[in-house]
DNA sequence: TCCAATTTGTTACTGTATAACATAACAAAA
DNA sequence: TTTTGTTATGTTATACAGTAACAAATTGGA
């Protein structure tokens, strides 16, 4: 079971080009393994996305893959994002209407999202106990859940800090 | 404590007329209560919502408003849902951009959504389980929550009876 | 080498939400 | 009762988010 390493490192400052470094290679592995292709588009989002641990809207992706040169309208941004998304390796934060990549896709189960209304990083943590409250109430009331969705805002550590 | 007395209603059928006309009138108490205005778009954009079980876009709500003869622009949907949803008295659905009435503004705090993909309904439960569950994963990393947010989507007992 | 499937490029569009500003209605003090 | 501050409405324009549809290119096998 995940542990909170990768959700505290998430609000800390750390080396950053090693963990984008790590993820992109994790990613190809996943890809390789699953027999899809990380194109060079998926990759470039990817990357963007790493680069921040903060959610970006489609648009802003779109924007800075023009900013490299690349020709970008906006399915081309979305299809790179649904692709990430059913990899595992992003996640949409609803409450936003934004992508993040993946802390962790490797060990990657209904994540709960903490988000910062300051800096606007996410975290992500594994609540098996709220999935449980909820899968319990879900059966009291004969309703089958399929999707489920947990966001919380709030401030992070490192903004209380200051 | 609420019970699943509401949720189990959201699903079935029953006296909906009588279910709207009472929500109205808590509605008129409670803004009362808060000294501030129901007013009249603000009131139709509630009934419109309590009509349905189910979540309404703003652009719907605007089209209902027109059929009715009101002038429409969006934002007259938005200030209506910002001071509905401010008052309690409805609730945003983020995996739907959508609004529901909320079923029990006397006594709702921190509702988690379940949400059936084949009616559409929408119920409404507390889970304190789960939000104990994710204030301890919060607290745990420094992390100060201010909003939560819970929805899951399936299917209701009605549509899995059918 | 050719085929079929997947991925990309692009246009055009639908849907969701807000900024900005003018006007109107209301409530309480002068 | 006027004035004044506040709250609510009306409207235009625009920003932001997401998708349908189809043509062209690429890829990985038969």
């Amino acid at each position: 079971m995940r542990d909170d390493k990768d959700a505290k490192r998430a609000f800390a400052p750390h080396d950053h080009g090693a963990c984008v470094a790590q993820s992109v290679a994790m990613a190809e592995e996943i890809c390789l393994s699953s027999n899809v292709r990380l194109t060079d588009t998926r990759r470039k989002v990817l990357e963007l996305l790493l680069e921040e641990h903060r959610p970006l809207g489609a648009y802003a992706i779109l924007e800075k893959l023009r900013a490299q040169g690349q020709s970008a309208q906006p399915p081309v941004a979305y299809r790179a994002l649904d692709f990430l998304i059913a990899q595992g390796l992003a996640h949409r934060i609803e409450s936003l209407n934004a992508y993040v990549a993946c802390i962790n896709p490797t060990d990657c189960a209904l994540p709960t999202f903490l988000i910062c209304t300051r800096c606007e990083r996410v975290a992500e943590t594994e609540e098996k106990a709220a999935d449980a409250a909820i899968s319990r109430a879900a059966d009291r009331l004969g309703f089958v859940i399929e999707q489920q969705l947990r966001e919380a805002s709030g401030t992070c550590p490192s903004c209380t800090a200051r």
